[in-house]
DNA sequence: TATGAATGAGTTTTCATTCAT
DNA sequence: TATGAATGAAAACTCATTCAT
């Protein structure tokens, strides 16, 4: 990467936070490219040079947030034990929808209303199913130890996100602020573990 | 409710049935409201004889779904079978989500913009926590013939909601049709009741 | 046409006629839509509940302008000496040149920009060939009569309004005010009736 | 003009030939001053060291036009026959507006627009009129010979020209490619020549 | 001299809502 | 009660031009 290649990146990455802390104090659709422009100290004109349209910022923002969290996965999830590896993938995994939720849910909408760039579709659905297939290995891991029950570990593995994003879903619905919410965490763990857990009941 | 009464809610179901339809196959905000209008053959001015806003006539479907839902939830659920109860409120819930996410989702978003009466909010948070509490009777009910673990039953309420939500909402984002998915309601199924329910281990 | 269709034709007409004014006192692209509303003592909205774009109101001035023009015509050239009737039709075209060219030109330029609805293109293109056909009907008289050279009559047709088109041009170039410019009318007509050339009749 | 002024001037020369290219292909007003410093493989802030704004560009491909029909026109109007020099010229005037009407008609609305700076205005309106006196000496050298009608010089120049532009006019509008339209020259020269009246030597 | 990053003015169009009839 | 004409706020995006390097 050039040195103007990097200048570029980190003018964008100015940008990106300046927006992403707008987008979650007020909301995608409440934020005015000005309103991004004034934040990042730019003028209004300047944010067309790094990005083609606001939509491309929340792209940005989400696709790093996904790559970001797919990577700690990788790095925090290289211990052997299966048990323990689900259990930091949930807590990460809470944490991002926590933290990205509203933005998930604009990026959501804007899709299902067709005006997203397929390419942009295509990028996150593929680190989608990157993690999904990630998480589904620490299953199949813990499935070939004998911890977890057997069952498509694929299918669980979706199961895992999606009670995770339900839980999250629910703080948004109730207007709790993303703190970190442990019960919750613990919770979800308790209803996930007891659920796939193998029943040692033999002894 | 006098017949003046009587004509007027009709005349607002025909408006909101309209504008349902409308909202499915589109989107609340791509739908306008010479759209919803035009297709419950009224004048546009007709609708604000009927619905203070826009917003109120999603108000209103969001609301109609949820006591509908928790009306039947009544109904199917007076079996004693507690397992069985869990199962009913699982479909149907996840009936209600498949079919309604998008709405729910719009109105969410209206919410945390601060554009909704606080009284359609309180309304829509009673009928859930009414739901709530009824799920959490019935599992207090399991509970006490030995079925579920023991544990907060409104917690595990909670945790049923939103473990099918959860799922629901990874649908909406694979942009699959509405369709009823008895696979994942089975999935769902496995996941709560292996772990919820007490491990018989003893015999 | 009913009362309501008179009524909007007449708005029409009523925000067309404050259009006309303003892009002929400055220019169609130097008008804004809100321009235009202001001197009809409407709203801007109010505008497109009319046309539904700046472009169409450009349009239906020039439209009504060539299909006037082309009713004058029939109307005026009714008389069985076509030189006459040529003398008549020149005059027309040089008032309708005159009074129309800048609106022309815009016209002509949005659509070599693409920025026209092909309908729009078609319709007047329509016009301008009746109109062609009309004064070569207008020759072919002349001609039968041996008045008029033996030549392609819808030639001649074309050459009569290039004649007059190119001599609106130049006064539109030296910013000439659209008076009545009697002078260039007669040298328009010597020319084409007589053409430079000294009739060497003589010998 | 030292070498400097000529390395200026070759570069005005480079940047400019891009620039038509790009103004006949589109249009002046659908370029970018982007689109020009690509093209002509410059930066665009450089653009601005050869020209003070997109206009003088525009007015510098005029200016040249112009000045080159002019010296073009001396050069091939020497010959002592008249008419064989206005074929000549209406040739050479026919293939200009060809090639540049879109071009003058840009210059033309900046002009009425008040966006040209005087001198711009004054320098073309200068060759403009040489231009004219000089068709006028070569008709005034035909009406010497007793081959054209006697008439004001000026005023038959003028009518020359506009005939010419007229018919080119007429491709712009019906989107004809600027190709040489033989039949249209001939057409433009039997009218200027003879006019459409039989002449009616016999009696 | 060459560059391209930064700028912000400027305009069309949509649409929820009001209100006179 | 029903209507739809009138309204105007609101926002994304483009592009000629400037200027620091």
């Amino acid at each position: 990467m050039s040195r103007k290649e990097i200048e570029r990146e980190f003018k964008r990455q100015l940008i990106a936070r300046s927006a992403r802390d707008l987008f979650l104090a007020k909301s995608y659709e409440e934020v005015t490219v000005q309103d991004i422009a004034s934040a990042a100290e730019f003028g209004k004109g300047t944010i067309y040079q790094y990005f083609s349209s606001k939509e491309e910022i929340l792209y940005y923002l989400i696709y790093q947030d996904m790559a970001e969290s797919m990577e700690n996965l990788r790095r925090d999830c290289s211990e052997p034990d299966a048990c323990e590896c689900l259990n930091i993938y949930i807590s990460n995994q809470y944490d991002l929808y926590m933290r990205g939720n509203r933005l998930f849910l604009s990026f959501l909408r804007l899709m299902l209303e067709g005006n997203l760039k397929p390419e942009w579709i295509n990028a996150t659905g593929i680190i989608r199913e990157q993690k999904l297939e990630f998480v589904a290995g620490i299953i199949a891991r813990g499935q070939a130890d004998g911890v977890f029950i057997e069952a498509d570990s694929l299918q669980l593995a979706r199961a895992l996100k999606n009670v995770v994003r339900g839980f999250t879903m629910e703080q948004l619905e109730l207007q709790k602020k993303a703190t970190k919410n442990t019960n919750d965490i613990e919770l979800i763990k308790a209803v996930i573990f007891a659920g796939i857990m193998r029943k040692n009941d033999s002894g």
